[in-house]
DNA sequence: TATCGACCTGTTGGG
DNA sequence: CGAACCAGGTCGATT
């Protein structure tokens, strides 16, 4: 049945799929039982974790063996080796505790689409969407699920071309429970259109990472952060770090960052992510999943166990052993908070924020160690 | 350049 | 049960 399958011989704590696979850097992979089930590129594609290592099998038989191995080893950034500062002890503790997340490798079309949706949003409903448009792309491939009451079926299917997306009005998208985010999804697909289509997306994964996150943002719904997470996981830029609220919380707690949670301009941004880069490293983008990773365990832990009044007001965090290297001071921070404005960075100056990051990044070196780790 | 409100919809902390 | 300095932001207008 199975025309290709394999494994893929690496340790869960290289690379745990229930992790990467869920926790809202791609949106269209379902589970059902044991198995994953999803798509790359044009294959129809089912994954197992098991101790030996990640089973695979290719459903619709697009793809040699061989070609699809290494498809899945570029996917989960398997080539890749993260290096963290060896001086962080939170982070090393981080890192131990929850292993096996990668900086995934994604189509950046389909990228970009996921994280348009993502603003002001959750994972589920980003799912739903995305589901929505990989709704109109080529079916490569169907299975029936015995797990799956409901639909019963899974239906494996390429992420649309351009072209088609751009054939999807506001009004159908937003039937579709897109809300305010129609608008972004047919302006920005023929602004994609003008550009050249789906070759000018891709061609931004080899432009410089400052660059890309120019272009990116000259499109509808694409601000500073939605770019970020474009450019992390669907352009390969190790060196982007999406910065939200929650970033800057953790930051300020573990970090000493001292930065206001609101009130985001354009400029603070960038401040605040040359100042990451520098304490993350290379790998920062890396490191931001990880600990994004790691917050969103905290935030779950908590709804779960009903908390006291008196938890409410000292925030948990879980520190036995995990060192803050500095003190932090969170009545200043409230009272920053309070002063700085609700909601709304606003991108008037493109090119002049373009401008600054570049500077920062040319002062961070890039070397380009590669290691082996399975 | 920074600040603000509006925007879809689902979830939640309070009354 | 219905608001909310909500929730993994962005846009456009205004200063």
């Amino acid at each position: 049945m199975n025309k290709v399958a394999g494994i893929i011989r690496v340790d869960r704590k290289v690379l745990d799929i229930d992790k990467v696979l869920q926790m809202g850097m791609t949106f269209r992979w379902r589970k059902h039982g044991q198995i994953w089930h999803g798509v790359i590129g044009r294959n129809a594609v089912q994954l197992e974790q098991k101790n030996e290592g990640v089973a695979y099998s290719c459903v619709n038989g697009d793809s040699s063996d061989s070609g699809l191995n290494s498809e899945l080893i570029r996917f989960f950034d398997l080539e890749r080796k993260y290096e963290i500062p060896h001086d962080d002890e939170n982070l090393t503790n981080a890192v131990g505790k929850y292993e096996g997340i990668r900086q995934l490798q994604l189509d950046p079309i389909e990228t970009l689409y996921s994280f348009i949706c993502s603003s002001n949003n959750h994972i589920s409903r980003i799912s739903s969407m995305m589901t929505f448009l990989g709704s109109k792309g080529d079916l490569l491939a169907q299975i029936k699920s015995d797990t799956d009451v409901e639909p019963n079926l899974f239906r494996y299917q390429a992420f649309p071309s351009i072209e088609t997306l751009a054939q999807l009005t506001e009004q159908e998208l937003r039937a579709a429970n897109f809300g305010y985010r129609a608008k972004f999804i047919v302006k920005t697909s023929a602004s994609i259109l003008e550009n050249g289509g789906n070759s000018w997306v891709e061609t931004l994964k080899s432009e410089d990472y400052v660059v890309a996150v120019e272009k990116l943002m000259t499109l509808a719904g694409i601000g500073r952060k939605v770019a970020d997470c474009i450019a992390l996981y669907g352009l390969n830029k190790r060196e982007s770090i999406p910065l939200d609220v929650h970033l800057i919380r953790l930051a300020n707690r573990d970090y000493n960052l001292k930065e206001a949670e609101k009130g985001l301009t354009p400029t603070r941004y960038e401040g605040i992510v040359a100042r990451l880069r520098e304490t993350w490293g290379r790998d920062a983008g890396w490191v931001q999943t990880v600990l994004f990773y790691k917050e969103l365990q905290l935030s779950k832990e908590k709804k779960k166990s009903p908390k006291s009044k008196r938890e409410k007001n000292k925030p948990r965090t879980e520190k036995k052993e995990v060192k803050v290297e500095v003190k932090e001071e969170p009545v200043e921070l409230q009272s920053e908070a309070q002063v700085s404005s609700r909601k709304g960075p606003v991108v008037t100056t493109r090119r002049r924020a373009a401008q600054k990051i570049k500077t920062e990044c040319d002062e961070m070196p890039l070397k380009k160690a590669k290691e082996e780790e399975f």
